[in-house]
DNA sequence: TGTACATCAGTGAACGCGCGTTCACTGATGTAC
DNA sequence: TGTACATCAGTGAACGCGCGTTCACTGATGTAC
């Protein structure tokens, strides 16, 4: 309280450059549209966000590090998405609509940002290796899907049981396929291991099934992409278990 | 007959046009290992076989048209592994076998060529749309997949009925979801809409899975990519009714 | 078989362009006393 | 409160570079008669 205006002021300059940061990030989300982020220009982001070229480097060190913001960026985006829409469910044990509305919810968000989709999910960039500072982000959307299972066993919602002709492989068989470490940490301890495989698998097929239809390999073969979304994620649904 | 030379003379020129075609394309390959379709240079692909950059002008009419030719060649090899791990099992009727080996192929051809896969299955080359021609050469691994399944359905070895717990869905639902015009075209008559939708996801699957291996989303969740790979393939030949 | 002409592959220079990054600078904002 | 100094954002020129594509050309190969 003695100088109320330094902590301010040192606030002022810091605000102006979170700022103006944001405001170049989300001008190379847009460029990303059309470009691809291998061509992703530092000088056209530049233009865009009426600055020169040179002057960005006040900001990132490199276009790798403008990358990397665009990762993180992207990644909270689309984790954000799907932890809103899992909390949207009123009915917290009807995991089932959970589900349904966290997965919908991603393929949406997919849908509505496909050039973030590609960076996230498509071709790894050449020469650009994502740094640590990317993994949280980049887990979060597991984390949701896994919450909802977890706490679906818990409920009783989900009885993996059920699905009786997929015999449940022995753990050290699956063990020695799926590592523990990050999957028990994301998870907890309760769920089975059967359970986090077929969890795997589940996140896999959804991320499959957007990138096959963004990507266009469904087109001929899927003519109602909503509701073949639907219908697979039922399924998913039905073979982890969910009743 | 009557001018022996001609036809081979004109052969050999275009034999030699063939030839220099394919030096290209192979040039262009292994360019694509470092840099990605995007940045794709044609100059250094002119380089590379020796060449002035303006004389692949003489073989290709822009740098899409290289893109294209890449494709193919691309989706023909794809295609051929898939098509001779699927010949390679001897017993036609174990089709399980068949499954296993077609599957285990595309796995493997893709892990040997990461950017032809990322090229096939990856982002979209921005502002670059594949022409017609490509149609055929990418249909054949899903058209390998959906054979051994019709046929296993026809020597008895898949009864879908047997995955009880995924209540066959009514025709009229899944005709919403999926066309039937190519799928049918691809599959024969005698495969069950049911069918269809469990073969399609199964593949979405297998490609989700590779995708996410390869483009390195499964990198601490999954430790022996090997085994939890035929742990997949496994478990979606069950889902499918493979008995 | 021989000759005149047409086709074609490949050259090399040139076009206009945009790129990432560095650097010395100016002027505004913040800090210490 | 006022002054001297330090920090920082942004400028503009320059670096060396590679790109796709066009064009007039040379010389070799193929074709017709």
């Amino acid at each position: 309280m003695s100088h109320p205006e330094v902590p301010a002021a040192r606030t002022a300059r810091q605000r102006a450059r979170d700022q103006i940061t944001a405001e170049i990030v989300a001008a190379a989300r847009l460029r990303l549209a059309e470009q691809g982020p291998a061509e992703l220009s530092l000088r056209a982001v530049a233009r865009d966000v009426g600055m020169v070229s040179s002057a960005v480097y006040r900001y990132f060190a490199s276009r790798d590090e403008l990358l990397t913001a665009l990762l993180v960026l992207a990644y909270d985006d689309l984790g954000g998405a799907a932890e809103a829409a899992d909390a949207s469910v009123r009915a917290r044990g009807d995991v089932a609509a959970r589900w349904k509305a966290t997965l919908r919810a991603i393929r949406r968000w997919a849908i509505a940002h496909p050039s973030d989709y590609a960076l996230l999910y498509g071709s790894p960039v050449p020469g650009y290796a994502a740094p640590q500072t990317t993994i949280e982000p980049a887990v979060r959307v597991i984390v949701v899907i896994l919450r909802i299972v977890t706490e679906g066993v818990r409920v009783g919602a989900i009885e993996p049981g059920d699905a009786g002709h997929l015999a449940a492989a022995p753990e050290s068989a699956i063990a020695g396929a799926i590592g523990f470490v990050r999957s028990r940490e994301l998870a907890g301890d309760d769920l089975p291991a059967e359970l986090i495989v077929r969890t795997l698998m589940a996140w896999t097929t959804v991320f499959g099934t957007i990138s096959f239809e963004l990507f266009g390999h469904l087109v001929g073969s899927v003519s109602d992409p909503d509701a073949y979304f639907d219908l697979v994620i039922e399924r998913l649904a039905r073979e982890i278990g969910f009743r």
